[in-house]
DNA sequence: ACTTGTGTTGACGTCGACGTCAAGTCGGAG
DNA sequence: CTCCGACTTGACGTCGACGTCAACACAAGT
């Protein structure tokens, strides 16, 4: 199939495949006309990537997972490269989380003690 | 004092203070000279927006704060715009916070399952 | 006077993941 | 043959919050 066709089934644009070629991620044959030519294992990368960008990936913690499946192996995740791309997001997101907790308390502390000087008669 | 002082006494840059003035968040007088003049009351708006964005407040939204300092307010969230801007964070803190709960869920789940299959023998 | 430090404006660079536009080529329908 | 849609490469734009560099003026210490 042809770049507009892994697009649209691969749920992204022409445009965003060129780019993951570019980046050496999805590298493309040529047919005689110099256009792109893809089958449905490309479908499936496209589909890695696509899933993992989605939950907040970046584009280059997919790269293990992409290789692990031109590697034959059924999933992406079946290398070790990915599942310790899963370990740092998975610390990261811990940290994250936590930040966030707290930067919430805060605010919700501000909130309401701004609310309290605003209203501070009773009732 | 001069910019020099301020970026130093404020926690920041003095290439952040003057980006602050294009923006209209910290007008500055000028001395006869040229030179931008602050005074202590611009060191107070200084911090107030580098604490809200030390905690991840984007420089626009910590504009009704700074106006409402200007505004002779003790505070910059005493202001109904200020507090208006805590309600949404809180409100964008939460969704991220869920979001983020569901996707560590998620990671952690494929992280248990890819370390499974790489195990799958007993011990 | 000289040097060093601090100030000024203007403009381009950074990061990530593409969007968008331009100008041209290719494929199939009518 | 003509036309439209899909394809090609190349290059610039986007967003946010500045960093960095250039080229110059001003201030203060010895």
């Amino acid at each position: 199939m042809r770049i507009g066709e892994l697009a649209r089934r691969g749920g992204t644009t022409t445009r965003a495949l060129r780019y993951y070629e570019s980046l050496g991620l999805l590298p493309a044959r040529r047919g005689a006309n110099g256009q792109r030519e893809y089958d449905e294992d490309d479908l499936r990368l496209v589909h890695e990537i696509r899933s993992l960008t989605g939950i907040g990936f970046a584009l280059e913690d997919t790269r293990p997972f992409v290789q692990c499946l031109r590697d034959g192996h059924t999933t992406g995740d079946a290398c070790a490269a990915s599942v310790e791309v899963y370990r740092r997001k998975l610390a990261e997101l811990d940290d994250c989380i936590t930040r966030l907790d707290a930067v919430r308390d805060q605010v919700r502390a501000q909130l309401r003690e701004a609310e309290q000087r605003s209203k501070p008669c009773g009732r």
